[in-house]
Parts: C-alpha cells; structure tokens; sequence
DNA sequence: CGTCACTTTGAAAGCTTTCAATAGGAGTGG
DNA sequence: CCACTCCTATTGAAAGCTTTCAAAGTGACG
C-alpha cells in the first residue's frame, strides 16, 4: 500500500501513479522524528510475504511495487516517490515486494504504532480513508488500462501520468528503465521502445538521452491515451450505454 | 468500493473476486432496519460519475462493476454479492457503474450517515480499513493477473475463483454472462469460450447446460492458473529473484 | 577506451482478436 | 405443446497486434 502523506496534485484519474489527494492533516508527521534510511537503486525496502512490521514514508526518489508469477514473469502494480506511504496493511504481511528505482530516502515507523496514532487522530484516520479510496481507485484504473486499452494508448497514457506529476515543462526524465515500464503496462521491453519510437517519428514526443523525454503533443499523445480533454463532453454525464444482459 | 461485510471465506489471493476478512464487527448491522429495494437484471444501482448519495449493502444477486472507455470498449472491475458493500468512496462521485448480473435485492444508507457513524465506531473503523485495503488488494490481484497471464491462466483462474465462493461441490453456476466473463478477464467473448471448450476436451471441467460448469480436476486447473498449492515450496520466502536495474 | 547493461531494430512466430456463420436455449404466442 | 424469435454461446478462418528471438546501437563507468 502507499498513498501520498500530504500530496497536493491533480491527476487524470485516467492514469495516475498515485492518488490525488486534498492536503489535509498530515500523514506525514508520524514520521516527523524518525531518521532518514537510504536505500541504493535495486535494493529492496521490504519483500512480498515478509512480515510487516513497519509502515514507510517515501522523502525521496522512486521506488517500484512489484509481484512475481511462480515463472519468473513481473508485473508492476504502481511505483511509489516522495510523500507515499508503503507498507499499510491490515494483514500481517507484506503484499508485494518493494524495490528502489532510484537512490531513496525512507523514514519507518512500527505498524502498530502507525495504527495505534492513526486510530487516536480522526484527522489522520479521514486521510488514511482518503488514501486507501485512492488506492484502490489507482489499481483499479490500471485494471482498466491493462484489460481495455492498446499498447500505444499504455504507453502514451503512462507518459502523460508521468508528466502531470513531474516538475514542469514538457520534459520529462523517467526514472525507471524500459524493462520497468513495460512491466508496468503489461508489455514487453521491445513493444515499449516500438511504440516510444512510432510516437517520436509522429512528433508526438521527443526521446532524448538516457531517459528523458520531452512531450511535443500533448493534447495529440492524450486524444491517442483516450483522456481526451473534450470539454464539450465534460457536462455530460460519463456513458450509460446499455448493455444486453 | 465493494467489500463483505461481514465476510468470512478464504480465498486464495489470486484472482479473488472480493476479499477475504474475518469476521468483525458487523458493518451490516449499518443497514440492518433499511428497506431492500429489489433491481431487475441489466438494471444500474448506480452509474459512474453519479453524485455518491449512497453506500449499498448488498443483500442477494450479483452486481458487475464496469468502466467505459470513450469508444465502447467496456472493463468489469469486479462482481459483488451478497454481503458486499458498493458505493463507499471519498470522493462525492461514483467511480464506475455498478450492474445488477442477476435479480438483485439491496439496502442504503446517506452515505453521510455511513461516515458518521463509522467514525464514531472503532469497531466498524477496522472493519472498514480491512475492507479497503482487500479491495486494494484485489484490485492488484487483478492487475497481475491482466498484466501477465495469458488467457488459459486467466480463465481457469476466474474459474477456481467463483468456485472458491459458491456453496460447494464441483457444480458452479455462473451468473454473468461470456461478456461479463470476458470484459472482466480482459479477452473477447470468443476467447473465453475457446478456452473453455479448451479446458472441457482435455477433461479438466465440463461445461454443463446454460451457465453451469463441473470442475473435474480441480488440481490440474490450479497449476494451469498458476495457483499451485505447491506444499514443498509453501515454506520458502515467496520470490526473490534479483532484478537488474 | 573497453566492458556491460540498457535500448532500439528486424524478422518471424504466436496468441487473440475480428469477422462470419452455425448451434443452443429461453421465452412468447398461437 | 409446438413453432418462432431473439439472444447467447460456440466454431472457423483470416488478420492483427505483441511477443520472441537475435543482433546492432548507445551510453555510463571504471
């Protein structure tokens, strides 16, 4: 689980890494005094099925929430950066294994105490809601994304959810390799790079050196991501098609 | 959001339709004195986008959570039954389409008053996070299973997972539709059926009359959907395959 | 200035989807 | 109670999008 402590932030709900949250009080306080832990690019913050003792506040970098099949196969259900919090479970183990994309800074705190405060504070615990609401909706957006949509319309989407919480400007340098993006848009390295690719020849994007890249079309790359902007559609209600039963 | 409310169940975490939780403080009591309401087959509890008036309880049926992409490609989300809850969310819209699959009877409550008083009961607090956090977890569950597995896999997945909530026996009867099945697995309806024509040949079930399935050999479809209960390897410490960065 | 890992390309193979048409079943009306 | 209609499910065959398998580029580092 993670959720920003205190974010700020839009957010196509089309897409989103993490979960657009109102600031309210802060998650992130219960983290206040604990010491800063860093953890080097590839090392794991904690394992799927080990036993969740600590619930963790991203300060820094980029980390990758990840799930192995028995053959090897990874699937990468979201990545986490600086306000996340990682680690909330009801159950006593972790669900998925998280890794440091980048170099990351964390701060810990016991789960019992995480629980203990959180169920103290009903500011806290409002925030706790609105994190695991948004967490579930995040997931299930990707379920979307992952049963209904092209390679092309992934990748562009993933670009934009990139953007919308990068800095500014329509650079943007991805953190994470090929391998990890195509792991988390249910592909393969090759089709990702393709696709990087076809968009670049369109003009719809720039890809630079190492791994940066500038969008060029932005309201292009979100027609073909399906997040269309449409404001002429935006006060009708979404769709009622109806379906045979 | 969906979520028993006072579920028991096991279910294995891959592919569960809802989540599994012990049984706790009754969330059902909530509803208790509320009136059912009764919803036609192919009739909405509520559409996506829908001012979130309500928090349902659902009573007996079966309901499909579904998204539209702008084109009429359709994503089911997850089915909830009986026992689940559907409309619990923080922000003040509905987040997808909740169908009734079958004959569906429910129970609402303002949903201002279901935060009311679940704040002001610790008790139902847990019971509440537990619920969100395995719908979280479903959701992931889901994402894992659309981003790397292939058809068979999720098939008989989905399979083994109604299977795992239906009274007993070997018999399962489906109440949604190959369309359902298909837009939930992310396949096309032909798919689906292939693959379940594909597990009949070989003996693994046998597609009864209608919507009824007969498990023959519930053990080969497990390893098939990657859900072995591999007793040997059970002990070992899930995955720890050391990726690259 | 090599080495190594990551990314990009190519070409062929494969798994799913599409498009079409044939079964099957449930419900309706005569 | 049977004929008729409609909708869902199953099959076939061809097309397509991704993946696989291989190999060539690129860039970061020591």
């Amino acid at each position: 689980m993670y959720g920003r402590t205190a974010a700020s932030g839009s957010g196509d709900r089309a897409a989103s890494f993490s979960d657009a949250v109102e600031p309210a009080a802060a998650l992130g306080d219960l983290f206040r005094d604990r010491p800063l832990e860093t953890l080097a690019p590839g090392r794991a913050l904690f394992w799927e099925g080990d036993e969740a003792a600590h619930v963790f506040e991203v300060a820094e970098g980029a980390l990758r929430m990840c799930r192995l099949l028995p053959d090897d196969r990874r699937a990468i259900i979201g990545f986490a950066q600086a306000g996340d919090l990682l680690g909330v479970c009801v159950e006593s183990r972790y669900l998925f294994t998280a890794e440091a994309v980048t170099r990351v800074r964390t701060r810990r705190i016991a789960r019992s105490r995480f629980f203990t405060t959180i169920d103290a504070t009903p500011a806290l615990r409002r925030r706790l809601l609105a994190i695991l609401c948004g967490e579930t909706s995040t997931a299930r957006d990707q379920v979307v994304l992952l049963g209904r949509r092209t390679a092309e319309e992934r990748v562009a989407g993933f670009l934009l959810a990139v953007h919308r919480k990068s800095p500014a400007g329509a650079r943007i340098d991805l953190p994470m390799s090929r391998r990890d993006i195509a792991d988390y848009l249910g592909l393969t390295v090759e089709t990702v790079s393709r696709m990087m690719t076809s968009l670049s020849r369109r003009g719809l994007i720039a890809v630079g050196t190492g791994r940066s890249i500038s969008l060029r079309e932005a309201a292009a790359l979100k027609r073909l991501a399906g997040q269309d902007d449409d404001e002429t559609a935006k006060g009708s209600p979404p769709r009622r098609a109806v379906w045979p039963n």
